[in-house]
DNA sequence: AAAATTTAGTTGTTGGACAACCCTACTAGA
DNA sequence: TCTAGTAGGGTTGTCCAACAACTAAATTTT
């Protein structure tokens, strides 16, 4: 044994699965992909089990014997743990764990989301980051920025009655607040934020308790538009961050945390 | 024309450059890889040039013809521009730009941070993620967590004249305090933040205006401590928050932002 | 006209080959 | 004996040619 543990699908186990569209395996997910579905399996080797920083891995004729799979394929999971900052390989030596795995871009992968304390977590984080845009917005804010942030506010006003509209106007509300920080990172992290978090919602089967709240969350917005307009950075990341917290606060209740 | 603009190097030209190891190309930069190479072009075509969101990318044969490589290292070039999310590939169909770019993983490239504006931009963000570890830290740490914090303080006061250990100190002063806020996803990003943050202020050649601040610097950490002991969260926020404001001020005057 | 089949084009995967590179061990000369 | 150079094995990087799996459109059949 060589510290990798064994492969999952022999080769041929493999290849019956593929000719037969019924796919014998996977109970969840999205692998639809050899190198994918590899890259996940050596990610996790390395994040959890056995493979220490430094550590060089077995070699890619090695690993594609034993995945099962050609060194090809191997050789594209490789380039997605190098990409993602988790490995490094130096020619004609090998390849090896990186040793600051902490550098590593910054990534939510949705596996991590499957109960309502990573969700929490994340939440969090996304708390932060769009308050401190809420500041940034209120001092850095154009005129037509600001225009953006009100007509948001005004077309959800507009239909209290109209559940969905009243849903999409709220997005368009927090994106017009986003980018009137004019930080290009704000931006960037607070979409790939929102994404995992939707994407995070609807798996773990929420159902909207906004739909109780829409007068006060109209207010809120009205409270943070303000402070924006204002001028006000501190009343403005204080009212985005109640608000938020608002908007979590009735699930905490549901698992008590 | 099909869009894409000429090859930067034949295949002749390349395979020259590669016996003869001087290598005729390389301003600067990274590539080491072909892979890495097409991938950085792509994306710049991508992002900047003509290629917009749904529309379809040349085969990975034509690819390959047009940058002189075999359709492999294509493959490998698409597969990282596949997994930072900005083009998506239909087995049968192509290659296209993906639609909602805006959801691709936080990744800061190196090469966006040449001027000290955007450098600016990427420690607003992280003054809101760290004083939000702060104030988590203060109501989620255990009490080893908060031993460690003010372990790294009693350190970094132990050496008030050693400026290297001392920096040293303040680098495990705030790693603590981000470890205590018992949030995985802080810990990530803050990582990355740091590691580009420190990479851009090397580039730009700062050099350090915290040695005129280091007693001002222990009593900050010291507040912040405080507050994460007395299990005050705004205020262990706000500490922080002034702290790193600080911190970046004496450079802010010097560029006027 | 609608349904079934064929066909062309594209990505996914394979296996083998060679180049470039690093490291170690061995050998030849001082 | 010690040092420098060389040869060799092992690993990653790149290329090539082929086939499988899939999609969409064209064609044929009903």
């Amino acid at each position: 044994m060589n510290g990798l543990g064994r492969t999952v699908h022999s080769r041929e186990n493999r290849r019956q699965a593929m000719s037969k569209p019924v796919a014998a395996f996977e109970g969840l997910g999205k692998p639809e992909n050899l190198a994918d579905e590899i890259a996940a399996q050596l990610r996790d080797r390395i994040l959890k089990e056995t493979l220490s920083p430094g550590q060089r891995l077995p070699t890619e004729q090695a690993l594609g014997a034993q995945f099962g799979v050609s060194r090809n394929v191997i050789r594209e999971a490789i380039a997605r743990l190098k990409l993602t900052g988790l490995v490094e390989t130096r020619h004609g030596v090998g390849t090896f764990v990186k040793q600051h795995i902490e550098k590593r871009p910054f990534e939510v992968q949705q596996d991590d989301l499957l109960d309502f304390k990573q969700l929490l977590d994340v939440y969090r984080l996304r708390v932060e980051v769009e308050s401190g845009a809420a500041a940034l917005a209120a001092t850095h804010r154009t005129s037509a920025q600001l225009d953006a942030i009100k007509l948001a506010l005004r077309q959800s006003e507009q239909h209290p009655d109209d559940w969905e509209v009243d849903a999409k106007c709220a997005v368009d509300f927090h994106l017009a607040v986003i980018h009137a920080a004019n930080n290009p990172y704000f931006v960037r992290i607070m979409g790939h934020l929102d994404s995992v978090i939707r994407d995070a919602v609807r798996t773990l089967r929420f159902r909207s308790l906004g739909t109780s709240r829409i007068e006060e969350i109209d207010g809120e917005h009205e409270r943070i538009a303000d402070a924006i307009e204002r001028q006000d950075a501190n009343a403005a990341r204080q009212a985005m961050r109640e608000h938020l917290e608002n908007g979590i606060n009735g699930y905490r209740n549901l698992f008590g945390n």
